[in-house]
DNA sequence: CGCGCAATTGAGTTTCGTCAAAATCGGTGG
DNA sequence: CCACCGATTTTGACGAAACTCAATTGCGCG
C-alpha cells in the first residue's frame, strides 16, 4: 500500500456549488442561494491521488466530504494492528459525516484511484439543516444510505467462499456501460473481503485463466458479468 | 428458531412518554409537553415474546420503535435463501430508523429475548425533527451509532477465527454487573458469526469444557470475562 | 414417560491460511 | 534504450480451521 503522497494544504476554495456538475446528486444540492450567503467558510475542493490520507481515525476535525470522482476506501485498525476496509466511497457519497454528531473520524480515509473531493465544514451543515428542510432530509437520506451500504458489504462481501467474494467485488467496481473495471493493490482486496493477500490472487488469477476477466492493462479488467453473477449468487 | 409467535394488534395506546423509565436516552427525550401535543397518533407500547416478528424485510410502515429492554435481531436474507443477522438491538436502541426516508423496511426484526418496544409514527419524527433541534441531533447520533455499530460487528464478530468471534459475542451480551450472560439458539450465533451451527456449538461446547464459561441454565452463563477478553483480543 | 427439537460429537473433506520461493511489473538511472 | 532494483503478484507445498454429512445425546415440554 502506497502512501507516498500526503494531504497537503491544497484546498481551493469558493467551489461554484450552484452549478456543480453533479449537483442535483451532492450534498448541498438543496441549497438556496440565500443558504449559501450563510456559509462563511467556502466551500474547498481539491483533487487527491492513491495513497493520499483524508483524515486518520480518531482526529479531531471540523469537515465532512464529498466525493466527486474517484475511489476512496474507509480502513479500520483491528486490536492486533492489521486493517480491515470498512467501506469504499465513490462519486456522491459523502464520507466523514460522523463528525456531525462527533469530534472524531471513526476511520482513515484513503484515496483508492484519484479522486475530486469537495470539503464542508460541519458547523455550516449542521446549521443550515436545522432550517432547510432539504438538507435536513437529504442528510438522513445519506446516513440510511451508508448504513445500507454497510449491511450490504457485511452479507455480500464478508460471507460466503472467497471466489463468491471476489466476484462480488468485481461486480460492484464495474463500469456497467463498458463491463470494464479497475482494481488495485490485492492487499486491498484481501481487506475489504477479509482473505489473505495469496487467496485474493489466487482467486483473480484463476478468474483469469478461466476467461471470467481479461486484463487490459494494470489492475483493469473487462469482465464477463453473466459468469460472474453466477458465481457472485453462489 | 422458532417463529411461533406474530405480532397481533397488541399495541397499548398513550405510553407516558414524559414520565418514561428510560427516557434521558429514549428517542423522543428531547420533546416538550408542546410537543406532544402535535402527535395525533399516540405512541404505543408492548411486550413481545421470543420469535415475534416485529415487521418483515421489505414491508411498507409507517413506524419506528425503541426498544425498552429485551433483544431485538435484524435479519437479511441472502441470495441462497441462507440468514445472515446483521445487527443485534438491546435496551434504548431504535430499530426501523430507515422508515423515515425509505418507504420499506431493509431488515426483519425478531425479538430474542422478550422485548419491550415502544411505537413512533414516522410522520410525527419527520415533522418534530425538523423544528426541535434536540430531536434533530438525538436522530443524527442514533444514525451514528447504528453505523458505528455496523463497523463494530463487522471488525469484531466476522473477523478472525471462531472461537475469537464467539468469545467477542458472549463479551457483548454480558451484564457486567454479574458477569452472567443470556445466549439464544446456535443458529443464530452461527448467524451472527458467519460460521455453521455445528462450528459454534463446538467452541461454545468447548469453553465449557474448559471452564470459560459456567452453564447456570438454559442458554444461561456466568462467564470469565477476563479469559475470554484475552481470546477475544487475540 | 416419551416425543421432538436442539445441541453435541464424530469422521472425512474442502477451503483457506501460512511460509517460502519464483516470477512479473514499474520505475530509475546509467 | 537497456539493465537493474524493489515491490507486488503469482505459484507451490503443507497444515490448520471450518464445513458437510451423519449419528448420538440431552433437554424441554406435553
Amino acid at each position: 500500500m502506497k502512501q507516498k503522497v500526503t494531504l497537503t494544504q491544497a484546498w481551493q476554495g469558493n467551489a461554484d456549488c450552484l452549478h456543480c456538475a453533479i449537483r442535483s446528486s451532492a450534498l448541498f444540492s438543496g441549497l438556496t442561494e440565500k443558504d449559501f450567503e450563510m456559509i462563511h467558510e467556502p466551500v474547498g475542493q481539491v483533487t487527491l491521488e492513491p495513497g493520499c490520507v483524508i483524515y486518520k481515525e480518531g482526529d479531531a476535525g471540523h469537515h465532512l466530504f464529498t466525493v466527486r470522482s474517484g475511489l476512496v476506501k474507509l480502513v479500520q485498525y483491528l486490536s492486533d494492528g492489521t486493517q480491515r476496509i470498512v467501506r469504499l466511497a465513490h462519486s456522491t457519497d459523502v464520507v466523514g459525516l460522523e463528525i456531525l454528531v462527533a469530534d472524531n473520524y471513526a476511520h482513515e480515509a484513503i484515496v483508492l484511484h484519484t479522486a475530486e473531493l469537495c470539503r464542508y465544514p460541519k458547523d455550516a451543515v449542521n446549521l443550515l439543516s436545522q432550517h432547510n428542510p432539504v438538507l435536513h432530509k437529504d442528510l438522513m437520506t445519506r446516513w440510511q444510505k451508508a448504513l445500507s451500504d454497510a449491511d450490504d458489504w457485511l452479507t455480500r462481501l464478508s460471507t460466503g467462499p472467497a471466489k463468491k467474494r471476489v466476484a462480488n467485488l468485481l461486480l460492484r467496481l464495474v463500469d456497467k456501460e463498458t463491463t470494464e473495471c479497475f482494481l488495485f493493490g490485492r492487499d486491498d482486496v484481501g481487506s475489504i473481503l477479509n482473505i489473505t493477500v495469496e487467496t485474493a490472487s489466487r482467486v483473480i488469477a484463476e478468474f483469469k485463466r478461466e476467461g471470467l476477466i481479461e486484463q487490459l492493462g494494470h489492475n483493469h479488467f473487462k469482465l464477463d458479468i453473466a459468469a460472474l453473477e453466477a458465481i457472485a449468487a453462489g
